[in-house]
DNA sequence: TCAATATTAAATGTATACAATATGTATACT
DNA sequence: AGTATACATATTGTATACATTTAATATTGA
């Protein structure tokens, strides 16, 4: 297994939260489970720090980085801006090749919604939105979108609940979102995928203040039990 | 020198231009040069790299990041953006020991203006930067904001011709931005520094517009010798 | 002479041994 | 009993030797 490869393994393990935030990365178990050396295991963690997905701490290794309440907050905050920013860009500097790819990562999304597999609907919606990011090609941006997707495939898969008839609606409508953005791409409409997003983003903005915020006879229950 | 030394001396020597864009980083050379084994410095090479200082083609090494066309373009797209946001969070986020460390920091960067030392003026005004992000404190800008101010100083650097009266001027501008740009962030006066950084990034635009357009006359010198 | 290939030198990438640091445990002391 | 200190263990950090890849040069053939 080449350092790309585990780098991948990792970083797809991460988002889908098989390892935890917080979760310790031991250098000797990782480099014997996967065949290589402590060397470029190390340099993988590292990229994955500046990805923002691993923490490292002086003399003390690496963890999964955490999600706390700023975290989600930050979150909460940056995330429109920087999602609205990246949709322009890409409306603007799409290139013919990458439409056509977008397209095919819509169907497996498409797919995967249908089949039902939830860790198939967070690797191809990720992909969907990864593909944006190289659309706008935008060095100084990409940095930020990158650590703001990762948080957003963990925050979602964290909030995620698949027999909800709630759910499987968002599902629908973010399919939808999907692809009259690629139209809009198509057409290089700026206007219509910032509307797009913003529209789209409240999807995710819902489905999680729907769970962070605790209904009335739930909070009454647990004021009781205190 | 430990590796936090190292890493910040080559940011330094990247950011002042010493080592300009392109540069072949050897690691044999550096790791004598700083006298550390190859191990610790590939690790501070990759860390630069995700800073954005730094390029790593596989099996080729690592270069000083370009300055092209396309990264200034970029650059002057971003950075309204990314500043105001920063510039606003912090406002809101700075914590006292934050003011007090920036006014200091100012004083610095005015002895440095009044003494004309180029490479001092970049160095506290990019303190003086790097610390409102640190006081926006919000680890998704983060990146973005950082890999700006890199190229900010590079761009700037490039276009900096001391003797000029106008580029005097322009330091007395900056010089009194900062100034109010505390006032702002110590009132806590959100719409106040986004005005401020606006008009502060004037500075930058026009300073660079003013090297990169030719004027007229020089244009069509220029077009004769064709 | 030019082109293609083989060879060689120099660089990066990896493995491993060793050093430094942190944590947990046991023991001694108050 | 509780705290502090000393020691043992485990983990990270660094140095160095070796493997692999790249680039330049030399050589051979047309």
């Amino acid at each position: 297994m080449d350092k790309k490869s585990i780098y991948d393994d990792l970083k797809k393990r991460i988002l889908t939260l098989e390892l935890e935030p917080g979760t310790a990365l031991d250098e000797a178990s990782l480099s014997k489970h996967y065949q290589i050396s402590r060397t470029p295991l190390r340099e993988v963690l590292r990229g994955l720090a500046g990805e923002g997905c691993v923490e490292i701490v002086n003399n003390r290794g690496a963890y999964v980085s955490s999600m706390s309440h700023k975290v989600l907050r930050d979150f909460f905050i940056t995330a429109p801006m920087v999602y609205s920013a990246i949709g322009r860009l890409a409306a603007q500097n799409a290139k013919p090749a990458q439409i056509q790819e977008m397209s095919e990562i819509q169907e497996k999304f498409r797919a995967a919604i249908e089949s039902g597999s939830s860790a198939d609907m967070v690797y191809w919606n990720q992909c969907f939105h990864a593909l944006m990011g190289e659309m706008a090609d935008n060095p100084y941006l990409k940095p930020s979108y990158d650590r703001l997707l990762i948080d957003h495939a963990r925050i979602s898969q964290t909030f995620y609940r698949p027999r909800d008839t709630e759910m499987s609606k968002r599902n629908i409508d973010a399919l939808a979102h999907h692809d009259q953005m690629i139209g809009a791409i198509e057409s290089g409409d700026s206007q219509a995928i910032v509307d797009l997003i913003v529209e789209h983003w409240e999807l995710s903005r819902d489905l999680i203040e729907y769970f962070v915020k605790p209904d009335p006879l739930a909070f009454e229950m647990a004021a009781v039990n205190e």
